[in-house]
DNA sequence: ATATACTCTACTCAATTGATAGACTGAATA
DNA sequence: TATTCAGTCTATCAATTGAGTAGAGTATAT
């Protein structure tokens, strides 16, 4: 159907990273470029957006970098994407915050695709802004140890 | 975050139609056009590929158009938007039909990302997949029931 | 034979996405 | 206060995708 953006599965990255390193202070943008393998360029834009919507913080100089402006466990992952992608939503009509008439459609009030995609919006947004930073943390330090006990044949 | 195409939106439109006239025998591609608004050269496109992959039926020459090669109610909406935009799913590493590995990822059996999108995969699949041709035209029906029967005080 | 109506290949055009370049600004510190 | 560090910002670019158009070709009914 769609995909969510590079730009939005590369903050996510970065995001799980400033998460990870919460209480170390602000962190360079060419270590989060490193350490989850982002073009550099490209990654400061994006930070610099999220930045400028409040959800980062970032200091210039010697010892700066950037930072969560809020604790992990605030910033969900909808809203992340919602940041960068502008809308969960399947069709622009059924957006909550970037809402479009859909110009070919006659009458909304009758529309039987947008009472289904209707749905499938809810549900997304429902996972997506349940799911926040301090969760995936958890739920990928999960996934390590899980890995690590699965023995290995292979050579 | 993503939104299904015109293409897919488009398609669904004029599958409604021949959904509504399944008993009428085929269809004229530029009465769809013409009923649902959508370019008739774009429409062409849309309806051919969906032919060739079997899922509507045509006819050459006069009395010629094209029909629904199956029941309505076999026929769901993640079939159609499938067909023509390839995949449900949020990101290629949880497509069931198109499924490609996410080249930044390092582990996929790490990727907290993945574990989430699946869901979201699952849960749009889940509606997508089980809402069909036959229910939707229902669906409409009641909707301009109800439609018809709400007071109208502006002139 | 002719008109009808789908079939198919090839374009075109615009918008979006992903990515890069380089000058600029503010902070730290030697 | 000069230097270095590191984020800020604007501009630009290339590639891809999405939407739509053109026109010749083919099968069918009458």
């Amino acid at each position: 159907m769609y995909a969510i953006s590079k730009k939005s599965k590369y903050a996510l990255r970065a995001l799980f990273e400033l998460a990870r390193r919460y209480h170390q202070g602000p962190v360079l943008i060419a270590e989060l470029s490193k350490h989850q393998r982002i073009p550099k360029k490209f990654l400061e834009l994006i930070l610099l957006e999220l930045r400028n919507q409040g959800m980062l913080g970032s200091k210039k100089g010697k010892g700066g970098g950037y930072f969560l402006a809020r604790a992990p466990s605030t910033i969900s992952l909808g809203e992340i994407i919602r940041a960068l992608d502008g809308s969960l939503a399947p069709v622009p009509c059924v957006s909550q915050t970037a809402y479009r008439t859909c110009e070919e459609c006659e009458d909304e009030a009758t529309c039987g695709i947008r009472v289904v995609m209707q749905e499938v919006r809810d549900t997304t947004a429902e996972i997506l802004d349940r799911e926040n930073l301090a969760d995936m943390l958890r739920r990928e330090e999960r996934l390590e140890q899980r890995r690590s006990k699965v023995p290995v044949y292979a050579i």
